[in-house]
DNA sequence: TGCGAAGCTGCATTCATTGCAAGTCTGCAC
DNA sequence: GTGCAGACTTGCAATGAATGCAGCTTCGCA
């Protein structure tokens, strides 16, 4: 059973995580300090760091959940499927997950991302810590098919194509105003760009 | 001409770069301030800013080169060269560069990158920043093989899979001991299977 | 009920980074 | 050679992230 202890800290997780994206979002990034995301979630600026080791991390409160479930959409692979087929299932379930990404959330972490250097340097550890897990897992289940090095860059191809496509989409000047609608769309037929060398179509 | 300014500015940042090495590599890198930095090389702490923004900055002081490099290389592609030639010989040229690397400041550069997260974290948006750069002027040599998206995947595909297999590679105990020779050969042969898609073997 | 671990805070400290306001030096025109 | 404008340096002060420490409070569990 979940203690209460457990909960506490969970709703308190979950308070410093709103207050900031209000905040980060009403003031902006560099404008917002810590004190005031502890304030406003009614702690001390100390335990802010109990919960959050920096600053840009409470931006990035799903990170473990997103590799989870990669892993997971690789664990999952059908009989007889190849590495890349497997891989391709991944990413696009990544890419649906990315669809939450239209929310508002998501959106100022996206904003975010692209505009702060701290938390654009953030967000690449995280997804390079990601792209190693991912490998590693792929390796392990195509011992026979791939070796360690052969998995990193495989994997690395398939997550470089995909965020470079992305990089030059929202590169953009307005690429986010537009209709959300429009933005999945082009979002996902960027992706399909990227990984259309790999699925035979020309 | 260059003016006495310039060659005094250029002296004094090549002194920074020095000193900064030198510190790093004895003391480590959290251990040393800017306040040191700047003392060994003479000068005060306020003007280590007029130089590299960042304490990280020093470590890279010639990410602008390589990149001017790698566009040059674009722009020199002979005729009927492809866009997956041109990057292929692209990539080849920086990996040439990388050799360098054996020397010990880029040795020292790629153990902090790989232990210092602040450091990690610039070394990546360098990288990031380079592709988008390499994207941009590969679409502009192949505006009718290319649209934007795709060479956005394109060299992400390829820099991805090189950073891949590296990062594999490299985290494996003493990698950087073997010959290197054994090395390159690895990551060539990762490299032919990741991007086998694109470069057309079966 | 009571103990020990876990969690919360305030305080003081270290450091990177930045704005500001003088100084100082260099390039260049006369 | 002189002198001025602009470019460089630098010290000072302030801000804000991050961390270690020490004392308290609260929770989980026997």
């Amino acid at each position: 059973m979940t203690t209460l202890r457990d909960r506490k800290r969970l709703r308190t997780r979950r308070a410093l995580v709103e207050a900031a994206t209000e905040l980060f979002e009403t003031r902006g990034y560099d404008e917002t300090t810590v004190a005031d995301i502890a304030a406003a979630a009614e702690i001390g600026t100390r335990t802010f760091f109990s919960y959050f080791a920096s600053k840009e991390e409470v931006l990035f409160p799903d990170a473990d959940a997103r590799v989870t479930a990669a892993v997971d959409a690789i664990a999952t692979r059908a009989p007889g499927e190849t590495p890349v087929e497997v891989l391709l299932r991944t990413m696009r379930d990544l890419g649906t997950a990315a669809d939450e990404m239209v929310g508002r959330t998501a959106a100022l972490r996206l904003r975010l991302t692209r505009t702060v250097p701290a938390v654009r340097g953030r967000a690449l550890q995280i997804q390079l810590d990601a792209q190693r897990e991912i490998a590693r897992h792929l390796r392990e289940a195509f011992p026979d098919d791939l070796d360690a090095v052969g998995a990193g860059a495989l994997v690395g191809a398939f997550i470089g194509a995909t965020a470079g496509a992305l990089q030059v989409l929202l590169d953009e000047p307005g690429a986010l105003d537009g209709d959300p609608a429009v933005l999945r769309e082009r979002l996902q037929a960027a992706m399909d760009t990227a990984l259309r060398p790999w699925t035979g179509g020309g």
